[in-house]
DNA sequence: GGCCACCCGTGACGAATGTCACGGCCGTAC
DNA sequence: GTACGGCCGTGACATTCGTCACGGGTGGCC
């Protein structure tokens, strides 16, 4: 029997997929969680064999969840994911991930892939993967992400030059090295670029 | 028996929904649309009871759809979303849908609804039906609507101009209403505002 | 009729933004 | 050692952006 916890924020997708898994003769889903918080305190406390995390959830996202698991538990995590990018494949194959699976593939996949991964093997979305493979990586630095971030929402160059704890003029060059790198002409397009590509 | 057509574009989403609604004796998937345009055809071709159209789809999106349904066909549509605001909802209301059911309830909620709808009987989520009560609907105009929209991949004021066919300064003027109506100080950061909102 | 909201435009102003050239400080690679 | 790239900063510059005041046009409402 292979015990199996699932975090996703989404009522409506998380106890979908609940429900089916329970209704393999193999599988048991001993915990639902709605954030990572609460799937990092229930995987410690339940051990499971296997951990869908859903990617994109308020606090801890899927990655910094998978990564808190990991380091605590002897769990092997799931990455589901509505964006699968490159990037993201990167970031959480380095946090110890060992499944990796967008939302674009069928329901029936995750027992799969669910099954696959508690026999200690890997499952990585061939597409993603061809695509990680090839792609260009972000060509930017990590300052010149940070600077994309801090202005993800509409922050004007001095309150990101405050945040940083950097002056407004570094701010500027940052952005300018961004954006001849990208091709592109103001830092919105950049952000919008950045956050396609699972830059940010 | 409730024949049921399901429309989304997320593979994982739909087919979890499908397999979740076959388990109900009394309902019949009898379509699985990926998009918009092809839950048009199918619900022309198949006459459903009810279809179930996810908000967000490329294309044509959910409440679009459900207009062209009604209009050629005697189904009723049941919107179901991850973003419901009160802006959508009086959008979807507008277009003669009889169900709205965000993605933050559990899957089990839809086969209910499914059967409420069926039945004649309209539903709404009890908590947006409150917040569309009780809210301010959009204070900005249809023409500051399309600004926004139209600038909100990060254009510059002079290609939002060209491609509403105004000028520069009329955009600018727009823009500027728009800041000072929702006491913002940029155009991106009123795009994302009105994002969050539903209004765009 | 007047009043008002919305729409479109112009012109001018200050502030914010992006570009460029420059210098300095660190690491790593050769 | 030198060379290079990332990082931080300054200063000056042109462009863009947002604000304001103004005028004209339309259509609905009283």
């Amino acid at each position: 029997m292979i015990r199996v916890l699932i975090a996703d924020d989404e009522d409506m997708i998380r106890t979908a997929l609940a429900a089916l898994l329970r209704l393999e003769d193999d599988l048991e889903v001993v915990a639902e969680c709605r954030d990572g918080e609460s799937a990092v305190t229930e995987a410690q406390r339940l051990k499971p064999d296997v951990c869908l995390l859903d990617l994109e959830m308020p606090g801890l996202d899927g990655v910094d969840t998978a990564a808190k698991i990991l380091r605590s538990v002897a769990s092997r995590c799931v990455i589901v994911t509505r964006h699968a990018r490159p990037g993201v494949l990167r970031r959480a194959l380095g946090a110890g991930v060992d499944g990796f699976l967008p939302k674009s593939r069928p329901a029936d996949d995750v027992a799969a892939v669910i099954r696959e991964v508690a026999a200690g093997r890997r499952y990585v979305d061939p597409e993603i993967a061809a695509d990680a493979l090839s792609d260009e990586r972000s060509p930017l630095t990590d300052r010149e992400l940070d600077v994309l971030r801090a202005g993800a929402r509409g922050e004007t160059v001095a309150e990101i030059a405050a945040s940083l704890h950097l002056s407004a003029g570094t701010v500027r060059n940052h952005v300018s090295s961004v954006l001849g790198k990208l091709g592109l002409a103001s830092r919105q397009q950049a952000t919008i670029h950045a956050r396609e590509r699972g830059w940010i």
